[in-house]
DNA sequence: CCCAATACTTCAGACAATCTGATTCTATAG
DNA sequence: CTATAGAATCAGATTGTCTGAAGTATTGGG
C-alpha cells in the first residue's frame, strides 16, 4: 500500500491550518517532518499537490480531490479506532435479537433508536417471529436475547419481566359476529364462523393456548395481515390491542362479548442466556426496555 | 493515528488466505512480520482480533466487525491510488462544461455516460444554461468547456462545430394559430398572439435573433417549461425539433406555417480556451460527443 | 504413543522510514 | 533593502518494521 494514512492526516493538517508550520504544531511534529511527509505523498502518488508559489503554497486542482478523498478516508478509519473503543469498554460488536410481532413494535423500535442517538455502534440485528417460532430463531440463530410471549424455561435462560400487554376478540363491524344482538356469545357461535391466527411458522410445538378451535381457522404469517383480514371481515380473532386501539375507536372493529370474556394479557418476557452474559450495548437496552416498554 | 492501512492490509491478507503463513506469501513478507503486524494491529485497538485456538486462529466477533470496516477503508484507499494514476496520466481532475439547454440533452448525457463507463474518475460538473448566459457562466466559472448555439469568438477560444439543431416554430393544436386556415402566416398575424421566449438570465446582451418581437412575450427560465406552455395553448414560439418530435407526431403540436420559414438550423459549437489544453477526459469527451452529437 | 508436519510465536539483529534540529533559500511586507 | 515568515534541505538520531533462526503448540499418521 503506497498510501500512508500519517500522509493523509498531514495533507489535511497543512491545509486546515494554511501553512507546514501551522500544520507541525498541531501534529506536534517539526516542520521539516511535515515537508517529508507531504514530499513522500506527493512521490508515492506522483503528483504535485501543492503548487509552491512563493513562500506560500496553493492546492492543485489533483491535490484539492485527493484531499476532499483524504478525509472520507480519515473519517473511516477513525471509525474504526472509535469502533475498537467500544469494543474494549464492553460494548459487544454485535447483537442478535428475536422478537415476538405481537408485542408493540413501537416501543422497541424507540428504544433501539435511543441506543443510536446514544452513539452505540453495537450491529443490531432485529427478527420478528410469532409463538414458537421465536425461541425456534433464538435457539437456532444464536442470538443474543429474545422478546417473547411465553417460553420454554431452562436453567440455559435468565428473564425478565416487561409490562403487560392485552390483547381482545374482535371482528370488523360488517361482520355477522358483531352485527348479532344476544349479550354474550358462547363458543358454539364462535365455532360457526372463521378463525383467524397467526399461524407459528416454526412448527415449534407449542400450541397457540387461545385458539377456539373451531372447524374453519385461516392461518396468517403475522399480525399486520391478520389485521387487514379482520378488518375485510373474513373472520374473527383476537388481536394486540395496541395494534387495533385506532379502528376500536373509529368504530371499523368492535369487541365481540365472547361469555368467557372478551380479554386476556401477557406478560411479555425479555430473555437471554445465562451463560453468556449479556454486554453494555445488550445491557442498556434492557433498561430502555423495562422503561420505555411500561411507559407504552 | 493508530491506524495503518498495512495493518489492515495485513489482517485481509489473513482471512482471505485462511493462515498467517499464506498471508506472508502474498504479502511477500515472512510469516514472522504477518505475526508481527496483527499483533501490532491489536495492540493499537487494545483488542483481541484472533482467538488463538491451537494452530489455527479464528477471528473474534470483534476481529470481524474490524475486518468488515478494514475492507470498506482499503477500498477508499485504492480508490485514492487510482485517481493519483489517472490524473498522472493526463486526466483532469475535474472538468467543468457548461451547455445550451436549447441543444440534445440526451446525447450529450450518453457521451457522460460513455466516460463513466470507461471508468474515467474526472469530477464532471455540468451546467445548463440558455442563449448568452452559456458563455457568461463559462467565463465566470471559469469553466472549462462550453456547448453553444453560437458566442462571441475571441483568439482565447477554439471553436468545433458539432452536428445541426433543427428548431421549429409550432403552437398547441388547440392554439387559434393553429386553427386558422391560411396557407401561410404573416408578421402581424404572429404578433397578435402571445410569443414564449427562454429568457437568459445573465442580462449578457446577446439579443435573441429568433425573437418576433411582438407586443406580448413571455419569458421562460428553460425549454421544459417553454414547452408546457406551449402545450398549454399559452402562446407560439420556436422550439428544438428533438424536444418536440413526439408531441408533434401525436398531434399534439403543429408547426406554422410562417411565411418567412417555419423552421430554422443552427450548428453548435463546442469551445474551449485555447490557453488551456484539454485533458485526456476532455478530449474524449470531445470525440465521443463529435461521434454521439452526429448520431443522435 | 511418538514422530513429522503444520501453524504460529518470539527474539536478536539488520534495515528502512521518519523525525529532529540546524541551516539555507525565497518571497514579501514594511 | 532589510526583517521576517514559510518552506526546503541535510546530517544524524530514533523508531518501526522486516528477516531469519529458534522455539512452542497442535494435529494427523504410522
Amino acid at each position: 500500500m503506497d498510501l500512508d494514512l500519517d500522509y493523509i492526516e498531514t495533507l489535511v493538517a497543512v491545509v486546515d491550518e494554511g501553512s507546514f508550520a501551522r500544520a507541525a504544531k498541531r501534529l506536534n511534529r517539526v516542520q521539516s517532518a511535515v515537508t517529508y511527509n507531504v514530499r513522500q505523498l506527493e512521490r508515492r502518488l506522483s503528483l504535485t499537490l501543492f503548487e509552491r508559489q512563493g513562500r506560500r503554497s496553493v492546492l492543485t486542482d489533483a491535490g484539492r480531490i485527493i484531499l476532499e478523498e483524504g478525509r472520507i478516508l480519515l473519517a473511516r478509519a477513525r471509525r474504526i479506532e472509535r469502533l475498537a473503543r467500544h469494543f474494549r469498554h464492553g460494548f459487544e460488536p454485535s447483537l442478535q435479537l428475536v422478537i415476538d410481532g405481537a408485542l408493540p413494535l413501537e416501543s422497541i423500535m424507540r428504544a433501539l433508536k435511543s441506543l443510536a442517538d446514544e452513539g452505540i455502534s453495537t450491529r443490531i440485528q432485529l427478527k420478528v417471529e410469532f409463538l414458537g417460532g421465536v425461541q425456534f430463531r433464538f435457539q437456532g440463530d444464536d442470538a443474543d436475547m429474545m422478546l417473547v410471549k411465553e417460553y420454554r424455561a431452562s436453567e440455559q435462560f435468565v428473564s425478565r419481566p416487561l409490562s403487560e400487554v392485552t390483547c381482545a376478540l374482535v371482528a370488523s363491524r360488517e361482520h355477522a359476529l358483531a352485527r348479532q344482538t344476544h349479550a354474550t356469545l358462547s363458543l358454539p357461535e364462535l365455532h360457526q364462523h372463521v378463525e383467524l391466527s397467526v399461524h407459528d411458522a416454526s412448527e415449534s410445538g407449542l400450541p397457540d393456548p387461545h385458539l377456539f378451535g373451531g372447524a374453519r381457522v385461516f392461518y396468517l404469517s403475522d399480525f399486520y395481515s391478520k389485521k387487514q383480514a379482520v378488518l375485510l371481515g373474513l373472520g374473527y380473532g383476537w388481536m394486540p390491542l395496541h395494534l387495533i386501539r385506532a379502528e376500536l375507536d373509529a368504530g371499523a372493529l368492535v369487541e365481540l362479548p365472547f361469555e368467557a370474556g372478551s380479554r386476556f394479557s401477557f406478560v411479555p418476557l425479555l430473555v437471554y442466556r445465562s451463560d453468556r452474559p449479556l454486554g453494555r450495548t445488550g445491557q442498556r437496552l434492557v433498561e430502555l426496555l423495562e422503561a420505555g416498554v411500561g411507559a407504552a
